[in-house]
RNA sequence: GGGCGCGUAGCUCAGUUGGUUAGAGCGCGCGGUUCACAUCCGCGAGGUCAUAGGUUCGAGUCCUAUCGCGCCCACCA
């Protein structure tokens, strides 16, 4: 009967890696341990990065997932490299999106929010996010996010309502936020002015069409527009000074046919003669440049338009049609007064609304604004000295030319979900009050009709705090001082206008600093037809949640970091997931292995490192270095890829297989020496591993640990230390342990092309490479040949023999009765022709002078070498070829 | 109208500052059940790096042009 076994680490690790029985109990470890918050040791720099706060309207989608991924990584990476590591999260009310959401459900109770009332709609607002408000948080926990969940905000909390006050009087009292009537973008939809940024110009293919104006004095002037509704708020026709065809007309009037206004004729050296007819109608109330023209002109502005799209009393006998019936209902007026001279068809960009694609109306209204032109200048000087960087770097000047051609920022908007705009108006004396503290009486005549501006503030204009707010500005807070600046802002490169700029300009403005030092910029997700991930887009297999039950989070996590390049947009394919799921599955068994290794040769001491010991740790130790070069130059993916690579194939393959020899062989020492080199390893990498994958790499520290592996370590891997990357690199080692695999794949080539049957042991011979022979059972095991003989250069034999070259040595396996002798003399014409091809590229090469000259001597060098291996492998290739003459 | 990105193996994509014979995963072909792992192991096929010029001793990488795809910015009716 055996004896009992003694209890094993292992016992707990049968089986596959398995994700959805370790993250939530993980997740918790981590957050319950206080590993979120950031160390209160003055004698750690913080490294702080802001999320972007999703909006509450809804789920984390795949597109989000990029952004945890990279935020958790960097977060988890410096917090190993003993930073006070502080990610602050949170959410935003994206105030238009969010009231369209809120509304809709109204609706569907047959409601509207004005049945409601301001109040009611607020509360409801507050009922709708306790119900889903939680939901982006489940999933950020699903990801991994080693967010600081006691400092999470809201940008509609107290905290964040009291820093968008001050951020408003301040500007207003600096003179940098001001109300006026102005052209800005109206969405009819939304009945509210929105941003520059807001609006999305599209190609429509419309007409133009032109029109015969009346002229007081008899005759006609045509003018070509697309929008001939606007027509009836005209106030001047405007041509080119120096157009000859209209010298005679300027100073003439003519009459707005339907509303008979008398408009003049004038001259302006904005009109293009070459276009349509060169005479252009002049709308200031609903044209950019007609309001510009306008000016320089002192001509009247006429508003014929409704918040609602509709026509106005101002369009005369039009008036309360919708503005395209109204188009349509003016064309055939125009047709019956024939006035219509003719249309073409027209294609020309269209201002659509970005969120509900409604065609934007220029029209003219009292709006706050801010004067970002100063801000805009003091960030492009932030960005020019070096204050912010980006990466990518070309982002940086896309962000220097949208900040030099910056347009005053329309903040205000018809809505109801927001920050309301912190300003009163008293009833009895007209004073404007812009105050810190919401006011009673009229601090200038003392009345009480006080009443509030009705509007809220654009939802970027809370989140341009986000930074600083979320840090307790506009006090002084130990936060503030400590945290600010954030380090890193990482964000996909859609919102870089809308946000990242914002944010800078309002950080230099608010606080003096800027409000982060590095830009990184991921791309955007999309699917498998190159449409984008996104809420409006939704969908099936879109929630992370799916795919992380499907493979883990760590497999997200890892393929999303390893399959995006930086700033490029990324096509999600569940294979790649897949993949890192496999990955997660490989260390987990090899962890297997190396904790099993351990437990078998506890109690012995090791012996001196073998030559595959040296090369293994040397290897560690340069991928080591690399990652952390690849992860401070933002360089994520190629960090991730070069730890895939070496734990797959150098670790747990080739270093592996070789352990295994030592490992179960009679020498005790030499095995407590691999299983030393063996834990090494393991508990490098899963440091360098676990920003990336912290899920398993946290599971197997937690068994590593138990069997005894990392004994002055923290229990947690989270909490602890990267090193910095040894020094102690072998060359030699690595040189000789790349020719060992080298041989050994060049044998198992050989084998399987002469059909040789995969557990069988053959005999080889290898010609020179007699320094290899002390490894001899490296080749031998893996090769799986025996026996194995060494001869010197210039050996031949003359039996019938498959023989390969690689790793620098000659290999002749002499098969016996299995040689296909016709198969081996093509493979040595083969072999032949490719050596005297590199020989000939080398030769050539050398023989130019000027790459001799000129080209390092490293490079020289080894094409030296190479030219002298190809020449000997020339000669060995026709000495083999000589002795198979005789043969049959 | 201005600017940017992409085009690399059948598919999804990497490729740091120009330097041997351009990589990975999946897929494909052949072969493997022994003590970490079949979510695995071994061997292999597969690419004129969109096209045409240029710079250079040397170009997937730098420059110019062209074609195709995508994006951003923009007030010619």
């Amino acid at each position: 009967m055996k004896s009992q076994r003694s209890p094993s680490v292992l016992d707990a690790m049968a089986g596959p890696y398995d994700p959805a029985s370790v993250e939530s109990r993980l997740y918790d470890t981590w957050d319950e341990s206080g590993a979120f918050q950031p160390s209160d040791d003055p004698d750690r720099r913080p490294f702080t990065i802001a999320i972007p706060p999703p909006n509450i309207t809804g789920q984390l989608h795949n597109g989000h997932v990029l952004f945890v991924a990279y935020q958790d990584l960097m977060i988890r990476w410096q917090r190993m490299h003993g930073r006070a590591a502080l990610w602050l999260p949170g959410t935003d009310h994206a105030a238009i999106a969010t009231q369209n959401v809120i509304e809709r459900e109204l609706a569907n109770e047959g409601l509207s929010r004005h049945d409601l009332g301001r109040e009611g709609f607020e509360e409801r607002f507050w009922q709708w996010k306790d119900e889903v408000g939680d939901s982006i948080n489940v999933q950020l926990r699903r990801l991994g996010a080693s967010v600081d969940w006691t400092r999470e905000h809201f940008t509609l909390d107290e905290q964040l309502s009291r820093a968008v006050r001050e951020a408003f009087v301040r500007l207003y009292e600096k003179g940098l936020i001001y109300r006026g009537r102005y052209m800005v973008n109206w969405c009819p939809d939304d009945q509210s002015a929105i941003s520059d940024l807001e609006v999305e110009h599209i190609d429509v293919e419309g007409s133009l069409w032109h029109i015969r104006y009346p002229l007081v004095d008899g005759g006609h002037l045509t003018v070509a527009t697309t929008r001939p509704e606007t027509m009836l708020g005209d106030t001047a026709i405007a041509v080119h000074p120096e157009d000859e065809r209209y010298q005679s007309l300027l100073g003439q009037k003519a009459v707005v046919p339907g509303i008979g206004r008398k408009i003049p004729v004038i001259a302006d050296s904005f009109v293009d003669p070459e276009f349509g007819s060169g005479a252009v109608k002049v709308t200031p109330g609903h044209d950019p440049n007609d309001a510009a023209m306008g000016e320089r002109h002192d001509l009247p502005v006429i508003n014929i338009m409704n918040g609602d799209g509709s026509l106005n009393d101002n369009a005369g006998r039009w008036a309360g049609q919708d503005r395209f019936d109204a188009r349509a209902a003016y064309l055939e007026f125009l047709e019956a007064e024939g006035l219509l001279e003719r249309v073409e068809p027209h294609t020309h960009p269209v201002g659509h609304c970005s969120r509900d694609d409604a065609v934007i109306e220029p029209l003219v209204s009292e709006q706050w604004f801010v004067n970002v032109r100063p801000l805009a200048d003091a960030s492009t000087a932030a960005v020019n000295d070096g204050r912010i960087r980006f990466h990518p770097a070309r982002f940086k000047n896309e962000f220097l030319r949208w900040l030099d051609e910056i347009q005053p920022w329309c903040i205000s908007r018809q809505l109801w979900l927001g920050h309301r705009i912190p300003v009163w108006y008293c009833g009895s004396c007209g004073a404007v009050i812009v105050p810190r503290e919401d006011p009673t009486v009229c601090p200038t005549c003392g009345g009480s009709e006080l009443e509030q501006d009705p509007d809220v503030l654009d939802t970027w204009f809370s989140s341009g705090l986000w930074p600083f707010s979320t840090l307790g500005w506009p006090d002084d807070t130990a936060d503030m001082r400590r945290f600010y600046p954030t380090d890193v802002m990482e964000t996909g490169y859609d919102i870089i206008f809308f946000w990242v700029a914002r944010m800078v300009m309002l950080g230099l403005e608010l606080v003096g600093e800027v409000p982060f030092h590095d830009v990184y910029f991921h791309g955007l997700v999309r699917h498998l037809d190159g449409s984008k991930v996104s809420k409006t887009n939704y969908q099936p297999g879109d929630d992370p949640l799916e795919t992380i039950e499907a493979y883990g989070a760590d497999a997200m996590r890892f393929s999303f970091v390893t399959a995006a390049a930086p700033g490029n947009d990324m096509r999600l394919d569940l294979r790649q997931v897949e993949r890192g799921g496999h990955f997660a599955n490989k260390i987990w068994n090899g962890a297997k292995f190396v904790i099993g290794a351990m437990e078998r040769t506890a109690g012995s001491d090791p012996g001196q490192p073998s030559l595959v010991d040296r090369w293994i740790l040397s290897r560690f130790n340069q991928v080591h270095a690399q990652a952390i070069r690849d992860v401070d130059h933002f360089r994520f993916g190629e960090a991730g890829r070069a730890l895939h690579d070496f734990l797959w194939t150098e670790f747990f393959d080739w270093y592996v297989e070789a352990a295994k020899i030592r490992l179960y062989g009679d020498d005790a020492a030499a095995a407590a020496r691999t299983s030393a080199t063996l834990a090494t390893v393991l508990d490098g990498s899963l440091r360098l591993l676990h920003p990336f994958m912290p899920y398993v790499t946290e599971e197997i520290w937690r068994h590593f640990r138990a069997a005894g592996g990392a004994p002055d370590s923290p229990e947690l891997l989270i909490d602890t230390p990267i090193p910095a990357a040894s020094l102690d690199v072998d060359e030699d080692a690595i040189t000789r342990v790349r020719a060992l695999i080298d041989i050994v794949q060049g044998i198992r080539n050989a084998r399987h092309e002469s059909g040789v049957e995969a557990g069988r042991h053959i005999e080889a011979r290898v010609i020179g490479g007699a320094d290899h022979e002390p490894e001899s059972v490296f080749i031998r095991r893996l090769a799986r040949v025996d026996p194995l003989t060494f001869h010197p250069v210039g050996t031949t034999f003359d039996e019938p023999a498959v023989t390969a070259r690689a790793g620098g040595v000659e290999i002749f396996l002499p098969l016996a009765g299995m040689v296909d002798l016709t198969a081996e003399r093509e493979r040595l014409a083969r072999e032949l022709a490719e050596a005297e091809a590199t020989l000939g590229r080398a030769e050539q090469l050398l023989a130019n002078p000027r790459f001799v000259e000129r080209a390092p001597e490293a490079v020289v060098a080894k094409e030296r070498e190479r030219a002298r291996a190809a020449a000997e492998r020339v000669a060995q290739v026709k000495e083999r070829q000589a002795a198979l003459v005789g043969s049959p």
